[in-house]
This record gives C-alpha cells, sequence and structure tokens, in this order.
DNA sequence: ATTATCTATAGATCTATAGATAATGC
DNA sequence: ATTATCTATAGATCTATAGATAATGC
C-alpha cells in the first residue's frame, strides 16, 4: 500500500509521534516504536543515531512545525475578527491528533538535556504560543476585546483546545467542533445570559447534548457513582 | 524539627506526590522517592508492600481526598453565587502544590493495572469534577448564567485551573491570583468591551502587569526570539 | 557505495524479594 | 512483639554499540 509511498525516517517519526503522544516520553521504549514499526530496535540507531532522546526532539520539532503551518494558515484565512481567527485555529486543532501539550511541555521536557529542552521549548513557543497572542494583541488593538493580559489568553486558548483532545469523544459527548464553539463564545461572550440577545451568540452549541448527563468530558474519562 | 511529628508513612506520601506530580509516574523511580527521604529503596515496600503502583495510588487517593474536602469548604464558605464560588475554589488551588491533574491523569494513569486506573478516575470525577460540575449546574437553574454543557464548564474551569500552575510564576509575570481573577471574569463576563460598564467587572486585574511582554505564562516556560 | 535492516551483547538501571538488624513498648 | 530500617541480590528491562547482511543504484 503506501509503504513504499512515505520516505522510512518519515514513518519513524509519525510511529514516535503517536506513541509518545499518547504515553509520554518516559513510558515509551525503543521497543514499543520498532515493534510498531515492524523493524528491531538497534535498526532506529540507523535513523536516529543520537538515541531516544534526538528521536523525540526531532519528532517534536516536526510536529511544533507542522502546527505553526496550521495555525499561521488558519489565521490567514480568516475574516479580520478574532472570532472568525479562533474558530479557524479550532478547526485546525480538530484535524490533527491530539497532542497534549502540556502533558508534554512539562514531564517530558523535564527528561530531556538542558540544551534538547531550551530548543523544544523555543520552538513550542514560536510555533504555537506567539501566532495565538498576536491575534489578542491586534484585536486589543482594534478594540473588538478589552484589555487583558494577552499572554494569559494566548495561554488559556491554547489549554483548552490542548484539553479537547483528551476526552477523545465518548459517546454522547458533543461534537468536538461545538465544544470548540462554545469555548470561544464562553470567552468572547461570557456566560452571562444576555437580556439584549446580541446576534453573534447563539445558545450553545453543547447545551442541546445535555439531558442525560452521563457524558464526562475532557478531565475525567470515566467516572460514575463514588461516594 | 518535625521529623517525629509526622507519621513515617505520611512523610513517604509527601515526598512521593512531590515527584510524582512533578515529572510522572514514569520518570521517578523508588530509589529517587527513598534518596529524597534519606532511607534505602528496599524499605519503601514496608510502608507499601505493594510496590511502587500501591505507593502511587495511594498518593493520588490522598491528594484526590484532600483537593474534595478544600473545594467543598471554598464552596461552602461562599456567598450564593457562581462568581464567588469559582472566586474561593481558585484561592483553595493557589494554596495547594500544583497537581498537573491532566497529565496526571493521562500519561500516569495508562501506566497503571485496570483496576487502580478504574478507582483513580472515579475517585478524581467525584472528588474534583463532581462538585464543580454543581456549581455550575445549580447557577444554570438559578438563571445566573445561560445554558451550556455543565460538564465543558466544569471541565474548562477545572483545566485552566491546573494550567495557572504550571507557570511557577516568572518574575514580571502577574500573581497567580490576579489570573485566577481574570480567568473568572473571562468566563463570566466575556472579552468583549463592555458599553454599559456593569460594576462587576473591573478592568481585568493582570492587564497592569503587560508592558513590556517578556512574560511568558503557563503553557510556555521559557522561550523569547526564534524566527 | 548507499540504504536499511539484522544479531548479539555490554552496561546500566529498576523493581521486588529474602532475611538481618536495631530500637522501642509491653 | 512491633516498627522501621538495612544489606544483598535475582530477574527483568532498556539504551546503546559493534559489526554482519542484503538489496538497490551507479
Amino acid at each position: 500500500m503506501d509503504q513504499e509511498v512515505r520516505d522510512s525516517t518519515q514513518r519513524v517519526l509519525d510511529v514516535a509521534e503517536t506513541l509518545f503522544m499518547d504515553r509520554g516520553y518516559n513510558a515509551i521504549t525503543l521497543r514499543d516504536i520498532a515493534d510498531e514499526l515492524g523493524i528491531k530496535q538497534a535498526s532506529l540507531y540507523y535513523h536516529f543515531p543520537g538515541g531516544k532522546e534526538q528521536l523525540f526532539q526531532a519528532m517534536a520539532e516536526r510536529m511544533f512545525e507542522r502546527h505553526r503551518q496550521g495555525i499561521t494558515a488558519a489565521i490567514a484565512a480568516s475574516e479580520g475578527d478574532l472570532r472568525n481567527q479562533l474558530r479557524n485555529i479550532a478547526a485546525w486543532f480538530s484535524s490533527q491528533r491530539p497532542m497534549k501539550f502540556m502533558g508534554m511541555l512539562h514531564a517530558d521536557l523535564s527528561a530531556l538535556s538542558p540544551e534538547h529542552k531550551e530548543q523544544l521549548a523555543q520552538k513550542a513557543h514560536s510555533a504555537m504560543f506567539r501566532p495565538l497572542r498576536e491575534c489578542f494583541v491586534a484585536a486589543q488593538a482594534r478594540g473588538e476585546i478589552r484589555a487583558m493580559h494577552p499572554d494569559l489568553l494566548a495561554g488559556c486558548f491554547l489549554w483548552l483546545m490542548d484539553g479537547l483532545s483528551y476526552g477523545e469523544t465518548r459517546v454522547g459527548a458533543p461534537p468536538r467542533q461545538a465544544m470548540a464553539d462554545d469555548i470561544i463564545s464562553m470567552m468572547l461572550d461570557g456566560l452571562s445570559p444576555r437580556e439584549t440577545e446580541a446576534p453573534s451568540s447563539p445558545s450553545s452549541a453543547t447545551s442541546q447534548f445535555w439531558s442525560h448527563s452521563k457524558i464526562s468530558l475532557p478531565v475525567i474519562v470515566h467516572g460514575e457513582e463514588n461516594a
């Protein structure tokens, strides 16, 4: 099938990304990755002589670069207003495999050498944080939103988008895009009930999914009854 | 000093909590914990015959139980309105050591046996998620906020509170409580500039900290310049 | 000659078990 | 007798290195 289509080093990175992002740097062994690829563990050293750490580094850099492009493109494809920009960025995240940003940037980063750690932190910053931050700064300059620390805003939005990917969408849970829409509406319009019904704030995309409330959502995976 | 005051098993759990929450289940070895305690690795089996997994389990249950009490107390101490409840809960989280909720509930949980995993997920749900969810449900019933999936709201708030703890407060960054206040205001009031200035929405606690903007915040640890 | 794999293995950890030791409390 | 520690070590991994093998491209 497409086994020959993709460069073999890229296939190694694909598998590494899936596994590392799912369970973390320390939980995944080179053997796990090799097994998944159907090769022997030692063969990975052909692609990455620097071993596990270099493999992780390369995987993360590739991933961040992909997100940088995706986010930048999402912003460029938007009309000028912040709501539209955030929606497009959210759509981009939905199209990507979950990356568990903070889990990664925390526990995983601290397992790397100081140099790699620093390098990845910077890459993450310039690829993901900065473009988003610029959107909020510009929106403030346009008077579209009120004054608030743009780093805080960018952090919150990134955080929440990342959190959405944890849910893995259970049965009965609202679709991911509906949740993203509600999050954006919450950030921009707030939760207070509008007396003067603004045309831009429909009454929530997820509320229709709430009735039996067997849904847990992002944080908690299972969980039901327990005194 | 207070070496004899505290039960020795509790001291093991204290150290385990600090280390596990900081770097994750797989990154921390029993030797790390024993070294920090000044004892030998094998001695931990006296306190926890079930080994590493049992130690983690006990640590996590104790932590969730503490949070359950803290959150419940914070809610009980509040006046009836949601804003006040959320502020008190935020203050509780600020008083606690960072717990890196999702990082833990994700990578770490998947390293445990199915039974322990299920048990911890339920404990986390009942201790942290449910009380918060109830606040949002009640606020909706009172008409204080508009209709939106309460699981989504509880998840977002928990997520953001947890995210705040990642920053570790760098120099120049806004104080944690100010960021929490802004997050609550964002959720309830939204970011749109108010024409009719509501008395309950002051113009952001963190905006005064923004000028040189060398601050990164939750997500990104270092990060500066990088094309 | 280059590319991509393999086998075999050294060396370093890590978890967990077995059994000894020492101090305290009854 | 109980509590809390220790020493010593078996057994299981995991990372990384050395060097062989096979296929393809020039």
